[in-house]
RNA sequence: GGACAGAUGGGUGAGUGGCUGAAACCAACGGAUUGCUAAUCCGUCGUACUUCGUAAGAGGUACCGAGGGUUCGAAUCCCUCUCUGUCCGCCA
């Protein structure tokens, strides 16, 4: 959600950022929607003045008087009434075209169009040399029968999957990791949330009103959760928190739930995209000032996980056109895929500056008043796509699978998969 | 799912139609004082919007879970909904 105020004093400004992400300009609108709302609101107000002051004299009236004062009062209920209605409609108007705008990137973003002009930021370790071709995620894991897709299929349709044996206990060993690390090392506070939400949280963080399509549905009229992000964030919906419990930084591992309506055809072999995946996320929220440095250190917590599993990847700040709706600066993380010889994306880190919290009326006290929080987000990873990767570049040339060593202790000292 | 009770400012909590944007206490903040890890005293202390003003500031409106209604006037009366608590039923 944006700043009206903002809009008013620097409309052009606000165009120029929209037009990063190819949006035609509003300013023009809004303020003038804004003008005539002020407008009516004032006579609405001066009108309940005086309808009160009449009131007020209602007590020590005579009956005479009083049935006058009643029609006047009358009269003015009426004007009041339609001034009323004509600003809930304006009013609902700039809400709907202001909470449909995604947020203004940042001054360090690149401007491009999509991810072609993503830059790249660095590149981190080596890419494992295989001297025999490197089988994807789902041969191997078929081959150990620890991937079930044709059963998924059978039970739940495309894009589920049965991991089972080592696979399922993989997965949770990775999780437990980054768990471990981010809530000892970090400092995060590890949560446990609510999977299904209401409306008003959706909407805070931004995947209302405009993306329900991405959304599983249920019907008791909540969402699925598509990340951690939600429920985490929104532990601050409508809260005004202390000072001294900033920053507040949380993590959680779900399971995230995605539509994915808009990316039929794409990546349907796999486990790359389903619709059900599990996360550790992260989320932090600070004060205004430290958002920034704050982003950076979350990108850390995020790439340290990978440092430590020792998978190679590179770092990627997205260009104004690839980032999501909320962000005003996103970093992805992507790890190499052997089998596909690239990088796919296995963490999105985004700072949201205060965009989330005004939506979520998200605020901290401080000596100069009650002040909106910066809202970031990352993943920290996502588990599913860092077991592909622990599977397809620790592969063996005969199926099996090493562990990479920091995870062994969370496997039971277990240094291998492999047929058994 | 059934029955009853409740929802007031950061917290506890008073307030059943006009003198209530809201007592009191606690917390917080500012100050004073006392030589003893603290006490006492004084003061300040909700939010949002808006009008006037260069500004300091001065006015106004709204908000007592949410939305409707009654009334000249609603925290207070009525209706609907949401949430919370307790008991019963069911249940991992």
């Amino acid at each position: 959600m944006h700043d009206i105020n903002f809009i008013r004093n620097y409309p052009e400004e606000f165009d120029k950022s929209l037009q990063l992400r190819f949006l035609d300009p509003v300013s023009n609108k809004i303020i003038s929607l804004d003008k005539s709302k002020r407008e009516i609101l004032t006579s609405s107000q001066e009108l309940r003045f005086k309808r009160k002051t009449i009131s007020s004299q209602f007590a020590k009236s005579d009956d005479v008087e009083k049935s006058k004062l009643q029609e006047e009062v009358r009269l003015i209920k009426e004007k009041i009434d339609n001034l009323e209605n004509e600003l809930l409609k304006i009013d609902n108007e700039i809400h709907l075209i202001l909470s449909s705008l995604p947020n203004l990137p940042d001054q360090d973003v690149p401007q491009g169009k999509d991810e072609d002009d993503n830059l790249l930021i660095k590149t981190v370790g080596e890419n494992p040399a295989f001297d025999f071709k490197p089988l994807a995620h789902y041969e191997l894991g078929e081959n150990l029968k620890m991937m079930d897709f044709d059963q998924a299929a059978k039970v739940s349709g495309a894009r589920f999957v049965y991991l089972k044996n080592d696979f399922a206990k993989l997965e949770r060993a990775i999780a437990n990791l980054m768990l471990d690390t981010h809530t000892n090392k970090f400092g995060y506070t590890e949560v446990n949330p609510p999977n299904l939400v209401k409306d008003s949280a959706a909407y805070g963080t931004g995947q209302l009103p405009k993306f329900s399509d991405d959304l599983f549905k249920t019907n008791s009229d909540h969402w699925l959760i598509p990340t951690a992000e939600v429920p985490l964030t929104n532990l601050h919906l409508e809260t005004t928190a202390n000072e001294k419990d900033l920053p507040a930084r949380y993590t959680a591992w779900t399971p995230c739930y995605r539509l994915e309506a808009g990316s039929a055809g794409r990546d349907t072999r796999g486990m790359i995209r389903q619709h059900q995946f599990s996360k550790v996320e992260l989320v932090s929220l600070v004060k205004p000032e430290n958002s920034n440095e704050e982003l950076e250190r979350m990108l850390n917590c995020a790439t340290s996980i990978l440092d430590s599993l020792k998978l190679s990847y590179r770092i990627m700040l997205l260009s104004s056109g690839d980032m999501g709706f909320s962000a005003n600066k996103t970093y992805d993380i992507e790890v190499w895929v052997p089998s596909e010889s690239k990088y796919r994306e296995i963490s999105s880190c985004s700072n949201c500056g205060d965009f989330q919290a005004r939506r979520m009326n998200a605020k901290y006290k401080c000596n100069d008043g009650n002040i909106f929080l910066h809202t970031l987000n990352g993943s920290g990873l996502a588990v599913g796509r860092t077991l592909i990767a622990i599977v397809e570049n620790y592969q063996n040339k005969d199926g099996s699978i090493d562990i990479p060593d920091v995870l062994v202790p969370y496997m039971g000292g277990k240094k291998i998969i492999s047929l058994k």
